[in-house]
DNA sequence: CTATGATCATTG
DNA sequence: CAATGATCATAG
């Protein structure tokens, strides 16, 4: 991968130079076959992404820039202009939450500042010739962070009381928990509903693609 | 198994 | 046809 950028600033203008490639021009300079498809490849963009910013941390549980403390995300963008998809963020702890809250979660500390970088993601693109386009930078407003919270709150406090089975994609404002598995077979462990342990799919926190249409958005009325 | 990177594909 | 629930690849 390139050198990774030391400044916030240099992160920032390498992303803004990838702006208008399209990924197979991306792909040939790092050395890498494009798939036909993402169908066995869900992470090649960000993958690709992070070859081409020289990010950091592979497959580690710290952000993808530790010196900048910025997270990078890909996200697919339709004819629109909005998300085809929701965007992931991390696992949802199901067990061993005592003293656990929103100040030192870890989905806040993923979200305090990430590198949104928008790929073309319209399915009857070729996966080569999808561009990229321009980056953002973005941290949550104080109301952001608050909606946040508050979905965060309520996901939690289900999952503390053992209803984490009740819990479906319809609930919280902009963050849902839905399953973040291999398969419907990889089970792990959480709170039943009489406080004893059961098995379970692990669950992930997603952003609502409402949510990331508004980031983006906001910051195209600003441009 | 968990972590990283996400999109697929069926359904309402 | 968007959204929910399910799934794919890889590293450790």
């Amino acid at each position: 991968m390139r050198p990774t950028p030391q400044t916030e600033q240099e992160l920032l203008s390498r992303a803004h130079e990838l702006a208008g490639l399209s990924l197979g021009e991306l792909a040939q300079e790092a050395g890498i076959i494009t798939p036909p498809d993402l169908k066995r490849d869900k992470g090649w963009v960000g993958q690709l992404l992070e070859w081409h910013l020289g990010a950091t941390a592979g497959s580690k549980p710290v952000p993808d820039f530790i010196e900048l403390g910025i997270e990078l995300k890909t996200i697919p963008i339709g004819y629109n202009g909005k998300p085809l998809e929701t965007t992931f963020v991390c696992v949802a702890p199901l067990i061993g939450l005592q003293g656990l809250n929103w100040e030192n979660s870890h989905i806040r500390h993923k979200l305090a500042k990430v590198l949104w970088i928008p790929v073309e993601g319209e399915r009857d693109i070729v996966l080569a010739d999808r561009r990229v386009g321009s980056p953002l930078l973005w941290s949550p407003s104080p109301d952001e962070e608050q909606r946040l919270r508050r979905d965060w709150e309520e996901l939690m406090d289900m999952i503390v009381l053992g209803h984490v089975e009740k819990i479906t994609a319809r609930h919280g404002e902009i963050l849902q928990l839905r399953p973040k598995a291999a398969n419907s077979k990889a089970l792990t462990e959480a709170y039943g509903a009489d406080g004893q342990p059961i098995k379970t799919l692990p669950r992930g926190f997603y952003l609502k693609t409402h949510f990331t249409a508004e980031l983006l958005e906001r910051y195209f009325i600003l441009q």
